[in-house]
DNA sequence: ACAGGTACAATTTTT
DNA sequence: TTGTACCTGT
C-alpha cells in the first residue's frame, strides 16, 4: 500500500490516471520529449504486477536498445526490486526473439545453435557474388534499354548496398524472396527480379550457414509466434517504447504478444520518430487504434525534463512542421539560462570551444563529465570532438554502434568461437580459414566451399572426411585446425569459460604470433584482452537474466542449462550489443558522452552540445523527400529536447574535410534570424549564481557551494564571463589578449547582431587584419604546443625523454610514436590516446618474424639509439623501458627503401610538414624552442590559416606560465577533474605537484595502446604535445598475455576493485610486472578499455585489416 | 598466394 | 584526407 503510494506520488494527475488504467484496455500514451512517457510506462509496470498480481515473468517489456532496456530494468528495480525485476521478459525486440527462437528453435526447424550473422559478414555474402549480379544486370540494362525502358537501370544505383538496404526493408516489411519475385513480375521489374533473385540466394546461403541474420530474428520470430501462438501462453500484458519507430514485423509481434487477450501499453511520439529509413512506420500509431478496439489514448503535455528556454527553442524548430499536429508541450519548471547558438568559422573553433566549454561549465556549476553529452548527426562526426576533449583532457566516451566487435582481430576470434559452436557457420570459416595463414587462397577456400556443399556438407565436416585437392601443407594445416576447433571444443563441454576458451583460442590458434607479424599486434592483443573483459560481464549478467517459462513439466530446465551455454550467451551478445562497453560498470569513472542523436533517443542529460547545425547535415544532403527532411529535423529536435539545463547548439561557415575546406551554411531548421532575439544567445553566456541555483533545481541536486565554487573556478583559472580569445586552443587566456583586443572588443559589443567571432579564417575580407592576427595566432598555437614542450623539457633535462634533444629532425617523426600521449586514466577512454597512425593504419612490410617487444631493424634504417634502448636500460626508468616497448611498434619504418614504402611515406610527409613549421617560424621567428617535429600542425591546417604566427605569440611561448598550464605557478589543481586522484597518483609516483610536465608526460610514456586507423594523424601529435601532467595514463604492458581470473567473480572483484582512474601505478613501474598485471587488467576493463572499444576504424580493421590477418 | 603500388571514391542514422 | 579496389610482380 505504502509503496503504491511511493510511486504514484510523483506522477502528475495526468500521468497517474495513465498508469492507473485499466490493463486489459489497450492503451496508446503519445506525448512529447521529456514528458514522463518512459516514467509512465515502468511504473505502470510496477503497478500491473504490485497490483493487479500479474507475475513479471509473464510481462513483456521491449525497449528500441538495450540501454533503454538497461535503463528500465534499473527504474523497475528501484520500484519493485531487483528480484521481480529480473524476471520481466525485457530487451529489444531483437533480443527477445534470439531468446524465444532459441527455446524453441525445433518448432520452425531452425538449428539450436544457429549463429547470429555480422552485418559485414551479410555483406560479405551479396560481394562474393556481385561481380556475377553485376553482369547480370548490365545484361538486363541493355535489353530494357532496346525496349526503350531503361530508366530506374542505372548502374550507379545498383550497388551492394543498396541490395543489403533492400534486402533488410524487404524482411522488415516481412516479404520473403518469393513475394518479391511476385511483385518483380507484376510490377514487369526487371531489376526488382534480379534482386530477389540475389535475395534468394542471400537466403539460401544464410540457411546452409545455420545462420540468421538481424532482420530474421524478428521475422523468424513473428513465424515462430505465428505459427505456434502457444509459446507465448503466458503473456499476459507487453508493453513498448518508442512506438513510432516500430516497423511492419515489429507492429506484427507486439500483436501477437498481444495476444487474443490485447493488454498492450504503448508509449510514443510521432515527433520523434528517426528511423523510417529503416522501415519504420509511424502510422503504426493509428493502425494500432484500428486494430485494437477499445484502445485508450493518453496524452501528457508537461514537460519534466527541461528548460522553459530549452523547450521554447525545441518547439521553434519543429513548429516549422506544418503537418504536425501540436501537441501543447508545457513546462512549469523555470526559464533557465538561455539556449546558446554560436558560430565559428571553422570547425576546429567549434570543437575548442565545446571542449573547453565543457571544463569551464563543469567547474561552475559543479558537475560531473557524465552530466555532459555531445550529439552528433552522424559517427564519423566524432573525431573532431574527441581530439578537441582529447587535447584538454576531457575523459570521454563514444557510442559508436558495435564497431568494436567488427575489427578483425575481435572477429576473428570470435569466428573461431562461432566455429566451435557450430562449424556449419560458414562466414567464420571464411574469416578463420587463413587466419592466421595456412596457405589458402581465395580459390582454394571457393573450392572447399564448393566441393562441401556439393556433398550437402559444412566446410568443415567435408574436409575431416575428404583433404580434397588441397596441397599437402595445406591439408595439413586444415587437420591441425580442425583438431584445434576441437579441443577447445571439448574445453567448452566441459564448462570453461568464455574467457578461458578465449585464451585457448589465442594459445591453439597461435593467434599472437600471427598479430605479431604486424606492428600494431599490441592494440590487437588489447582488445582481445577487452574481448575477455567482455565476456567475464556478460557472465555475471546473465546470472540475471529472465527464462522464457514453458508449459510442461519441468525436466525442460535441464535442456534449458544446456541450451543456454555461456559461450552462446556470448556470441548472441556480443553480435547484438551495440556497445561493448554497455555492461560498463556503474561506478566507472564518469565520461563525457559523444554520441549519434540516434542512439541518444530517450536519454537526457544536464548539458548538450549540439554541433554542426548547419545545411547538408540537419537535414543531411542525401535527404530528398519531405518525409525524410521531417526525419532530419526530428533528429534535431530530439537531440535538443535530451537536454536539462543548459544547450548549446553550434555552426560553422567552414568546414574541412576530403582535405578541403568548404563553406558551410546554418541549417535551415532554425527559426528565422528576428526570432532568435528571444529564443537564443549568441554571445557566450555569462556564469551567474542564480543560474547555479536554477540548475541544482532543475536536475533536483542539492544547492551549490557558492563558495566552494567560486574557489574551484578562482583555482582553475574559469571566468564568469569569457571571450573569443578564451577558448582559443591550447592557450591560457593571457597569451593573445593584447594583440586581439580590439577585435574581440568588437565582436563582443556586437549586441545581437549575429557577431562573426574572431576566429576566422583568412577568405573573411572584412576582418582581414583581425582575422589574421588571431588566425595566426591559433595556427601558431599548435607549434605553441610544441614550444611548451620542449621548453619545459629544456628546464627539466633530467626528466626528459632520453636524447629528446638531440634527435635529429630527419627522424623525429619516429620519435613522435615514442612520446605518447599525456592523460589520466579516466581521460583515457578516449579510444586515440597512445595510438598512431604510423603503426595503425600503414600497411607494413612484415619484417622477418619479431619475438617478444623485441624489435626487428632493418638494416638500412637504424633507428637512434634512444628509440630503443633494451629493455634492460630502464628498470629504474619507466620513461625508457616504455618508450623501448613502444618501439616495437615503431620499425614500420625498418625498410629498406623507406621513400617508396608506406612508411617512408609517413615520414616524409611529417618532414614536409616540419619544413613547413620551421620556415614559418624562421619567418615570424624571435628565436624560441625549436618546434619538436613530432608535433608539426598538420600541412591542411597551416593551410588553413594562411599567415605565420605571430611574433607576440612566439614570444609568449616562452612564458612558462601561460604556456604550461600547468606549470609551478598553476599547480595541479588547475584540473579539478583529477583534482585529489591526480595528486595521489603523483604522490605515488614519487612526484611533487609541482612537477613539470614532461615529468609526467615521459613518465606516463606508453607503447601504443590500441590503435585507431582512422583517427586523424595530428591527433596525437597534437596530444603528444600538449603536456598533461596531472593526467596519468596506466601503461598497459604489451608483450605478455595478461593472466585472465579463470572464474568470472573473481574476474568481476578485480575488475572492480581496480577500476577508476586509480589503476595508474602502472604508468612508472616498469618491472613491476605483477602489479601492472592485475591492475593493467582492470585498466583495461576499466577506462582504457572503452578507449578501443568505442573507436575502431570505421572499415579500417574490420574489412581492409582482416586480409592482413 | 601474397605483398606492394596506384588510381580512385567518398563521405548517415541501427538492431 | 583517408580508405579501398584493382592491378602488378614475385
Ligand atoms: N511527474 C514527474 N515529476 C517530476 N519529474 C518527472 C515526472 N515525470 C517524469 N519526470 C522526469 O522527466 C524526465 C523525462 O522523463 P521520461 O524520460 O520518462 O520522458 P519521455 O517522455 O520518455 O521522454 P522522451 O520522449 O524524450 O524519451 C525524467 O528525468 C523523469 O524523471
Amino acid at each position: 500500500m505504502s509503496r503504491r503510494a511511493t510511486y504514484l506520488d510523483v506522477l502528475s494527475d495526468r500521468q497517474k490516471e495513465a498508469v492507473t488504467s485499466d490493463p486489459s484496455v489497450p492503451l496508446q500514451i503519445l506525448a512529447g520529449p521529456g514528458s514522463g512517457k518512459t516514467r509512465v510506462l515502468t511504473t505502470r509496470i510496477a503497478h500491473i504486477i504490485e497490483h493487479h498480481y500479474v507475475p513479471p515473468q509473464d510481462i513483456c517489456a521491449v525497449t528500441f536498445t538495450n540501454k533503454a532496456a538497461k535503463e528500465m530494468k534499473d527504474r523497475l528495480g528501484n520500484l519493485l526490486g531487483d528480484e521481480l525485476a529480473s524476471k520481466l521478459i525485457m530487451g529489444t525486440f531483437h533480443s527477445v526473439c534470439v531468446r524465444y527462437l532459441r527455446r524453441f528453435s525445433e518448432l520452425i526447424g531452425l538449428p539450436k545453435n544457429f549463429i547470429i550473422l555480422d552485418p559485414d559478414d551479410c555483406a560479405k555474402v551479396i560481394k562474393r557474388r556481385w561481380p556475377q549480379y553485376a553482369e547480370k544486370f548490365r545484361e538486363l540494362a541493355q535489353e530494357s534499354a532496346g525496349e526503350g525502358g531503361g530508366e530506374g537501370m542505372k548502374e550507379e544505383d545498383f550497388k551492394e548496398k543498396w541490395c543489403l538496404n533492400e534486402i533488410s526493408r524487404s524482411k522488415a516489411k516481412g516479404l520473403e524472396p518469393r513475394a518479391v519475385r511476385k511483385i518483380a513480375i507484376e510490377e514487369k521489374d526487371p531489376k526488382k527480379a534480379l534482386f530477389a533473385d540475389i535475395y534468394e540466394e542471400y537466403e539460401n546461403e544464410l540457411k546452409d550457414n545455420h545462420s540468421l541474420d538481424f532482420d530474421d530474428l524478428l521475422s523468424r520470430g513473428m513465424e515462430l509466434f505465428k505459427t505456434n501462438p502457444h509459446v507465448l501462453f503466458n503473456i499476459k500484458h507487453i508493453f513498448i517504447d518508442e512506438f513510432q519507430d516500430t516497423n511492419h514485423v515489429q507492429y506484427t509481434l507486439a500483436e501477437l504478444f498481444a495476444g487474443v487477450n490485447k493488454n498492450i501499453t504503448i508509449v510514443g511520439d510521432p515527433d520523434q520518430s528517426i528511423y523510417g529509413w529503416r522501415s519504420a512506420e509511424i502510422e503504426n500509431l493509428n493502425k494500432m487504434m484500428r486494430n485494437f478496439s477499445g484502445c485508450k489514448q493518453i496524452f501528457l503535455e508537461e514537460n519534466y525534463r527541461s528548460t522553459g528556454s530549452i523547450l521554447a527553442a525545441a518547439s521553434a524548430v519543429i513548429s516549422q512542421d506544418v503537418n504536425r499536429i501540436n501537441k501543447g508541450l508545457f513546462t512549469n519548471r523555470a526559464k533557465g539560462e538561455a539556449v546558446v547558438l554560436k558560430r565559428f568559422s571553422n570547425d576546429d573553433h567549434e570543437s575548442n570551444f565545446i571542449a573547453k566549454e565543457i571544463k569551464r561549465l563543469k567547474v561552475a556549476y559543479a558537475l560531473r563529465w557524465d552530466d555532459f553529452a555531445v550529439l552528433l548527426r552522424y559517427n564519423a562526426q566524432s573525431r573532431g570532438f574527441e581530439k578537441a576533449m582529447q587535447t584538454e583532457g576531457i575523459p570521454n566516451r563514444i557510442l559508436n554502434g558495435h564497431k568494436f566487435f567488427q575489427r578483425a582481430e575481435i572477429m576473428l576470434v570470435i569466428g573461431y568461437l562461432q566455429l566451435v559452436e557450430n562449424e556449419a557457420f560458414g562466414s567464420a570459416f571464411r574469416r578463420v580459414v587463413n587466419a592466421p595463414k595456412r596457405g589458402l587462397g581465395e580459390k582454394s577456400i571457393d573450392r572447399i566451399v564448393a566441393s562441401a556443399n556439393n556433398i550437402g556438407a559444412s566446410p568443415i565436416k567435408y574436409l575431416r572426411q575428404s583433404r580434397g585437392d588441397l596441397n599437402t601443407k595445406q591439408a595439413q594445416e586444415m587437420k591441425k585446425m580442425i583438431e584445434g576447433l576441437d579441443t577447445v571444443r571439448a574445453s567448452a563441454k566441459s564448462g570453461s569459460s568464455v574467457m578461458d576458451l578465449i585464451d585457448l583460442i589465442v594459445h591453439v590458434f597461435e593467434l599472437k604470433a600471427h598479430f605479431m607479424k604486424e606492428d600494431d599486434w599490441e592494440s590487437r592483443m588489447e582488445n582481445i584482452d577487452e574481448l575477455k573483459t567482455f565476456a567475464s560481464k556478460l557472465t555475471l549478467k546473465n546470472e540475471s537474466t529472465y527464462e522464457i517459462p514453458t508449459q510442461g513439466d519441468s525436466d525442460d530446465e535441464i535442456e534449458e542449462v544446456v541450451m543456454d551455454t555461456p559461450l552462446r550467451m556470448f556470441l548472441e551478445e556480443a553480435m547484438l550489443s551495440t556497445d561493448a562497453d554497455e555492461t560498463a560498470d556503474k561506478d566507472e569513472s564518469p565520461k563525457v558522452l559523444l554520441s549519434t542523436v540516434h542512439q541518444a533517443k530517450g536519454l537526457e542529460w544536464p548539458v548538450v552540445f549540439i554541433p554542426t547545425l548547419e545545411m547538408d547535415i540537419y537535414p543531411f544532403f542525401r535527404s530528398k523527400t519531405p518525409e525524410q527532411i521531417d526525419e532530419e529535423r526530428h533528429a534535431a529536435v530530439v537531440s535538443m529536447t535530451r537536454a536539462q539545463a543548459l544547450l548549446y547548439s553550434t555552426h560553422v561557415e567552414s568546414r574541412f574535410a576530403h582535405g578541403k575546406s568548404r563553406a558551410s551554411e546554418i541549417s535551415p531548421f532554425l527559426p528565422p534570424k528576428h526570432k532568435w532575439r528571444e529564443l537564443f544567445l549568441v554571445t557566450y553566456p555569462i556564469i551567474t549564481s542564480n543560474a547555479r541555483i536554477t540548475m541544482a533545481k532543475i536536475l533536483d541536486r542539492p544547492e551549490i557551494d557558492e563558495k566552494v565554487v567560486l574557489e574551484a573556478m578562482a583555482s582553475a583559472n574559469i571566468p564568469h564571463e569569457t571571450t573569443d580569445e578564451y577558448y582559443l586552443p591550447y592557450s591560457a587566456p593571457t597569451t593573445y589578449s593584447q594583440s586581439g583586443g580590439s577585435y574581440f572588443s568588437r565582436s563582443n559589443k556586437g549586441k545581437d547582431e549575429y557577431a562573426l567571432p574572431p576566429m576566422m579564417d583568412s577568405f573573411d575580407g572584412g576582418f582581414s587584419k583581425a582575422s589574421t592576427l588571431v588566425g595566426s595566432a591559433s595556427t601558431f598555437s599548435s607549434s605553441t604546443v610544441s614550444a611548451s614542450t620542449s621548453s619545459t623539457a629544456d628546464r627539466q633535462p633530467r626528466r626528459q625523454l632520453p636524447g629528446a634533444n638531440s634527435v635529429p629532425s630527419s627522424t623525429t617523426s619516429s620519435l613522435s610514436t615514442t612520446l605518447p600521449l599525456i592523460s589520466s586514466s579516466s581521460s583515457s577512454s578516449s579510444p586515440s590516446i597512445g595510438s598512431f597512425r604510423a603503426t595503425s593504419s600503414r600497411k607494413i612490410n612484415n619484417l622477418s618474424s619479431r619475438t617478444g617487444s623485441t624489435p626487428v631493424f632493418n638494416s638500412t634504417f637504424k633507428p637512434p639509439s634512444f628509440i630503443n634502448p633494451p629493455p634492460s636500460a630502464s628498470p629504474a626508468n619507466p620513461t625508457a623501458s616504455i618508450s623501448s616497448t613502444k618501439t616495437a611498434s615503431v620499425p614500420s619504418h625498418s625498410r629498406s627503401s623507406a621513400a617508396a614504402t608506406a612508411g617512408g611515406r609517413g615520414r616524409g610527409r611529417q618532414n614536409q610538414i616540419t619544413a613547413v613549421a620551421r620556415r614559418r617560424a624562421a619567418l615570424t621567428g624571435p628565436p624560441r624552442p625549436d618546434p619538436p617535429k613530432w608535433a608539426p600542425p598538420r600541412q591542411s591546417e597551416s593551410d588553413r590559416y594562411k599567415l605565420p604566427p605571430m611574433k607576440s605569440t612566439s614570444s609568449k611561448s616562452a612564458d612558462p606560465s601561460i604556456l604550461l598550464p600547468d606549470g609551478p605557478g598553476t599547480g595541479l589543481d588547475r584540473f579539478v577533474d583529477v583534482g585529489s586522484e591526480g595528486l595521489s597518483i603523483m604522490k605515488t609516483l614519487g612526484l611533487s605537484s609541482s612537477t613539470p610536465p614532461t615529468t609526467a608526460a615521459s613518465s606516463a610514456s606508453q607503447p601504443s595502446i590500441r590503435t585507431n586507423q582512422s583517427r586523424p594523424q595530428n591527433l596525437e601529435e597534437h596530444g603528444q604535445t600538449r603536456s598533461r601532467p596531472n593526467r596519468i595514463k596506466p601503461s598497459l604492458t604489451p608483450t605478455y598475455l595478461i593472466p585472465q581470473p579463470t572464474n568470472p567473480e573473481t574476474a568481476a572483484s578485480i575488475i572492480v576493485s581496480g577500476s577508476g582512474p586509480s589503476s595508474l601505478g602502472l604508468s612508472t613501474s616498469t618491472n613491476g610486472v605483477g602489479i601492472k598485471r592485475s591492475l593493467g587488467r582492470s585498466t583495461s576493463a576499466g577506462s582504457s578499455g572503452s578507449r578501443g572499444l568505442s573507436r575502431s576504424s570505421s572499415r579500417g580493421s574490420g574489412t581492409k585489416r582482416s586480409r592482413g590477418l
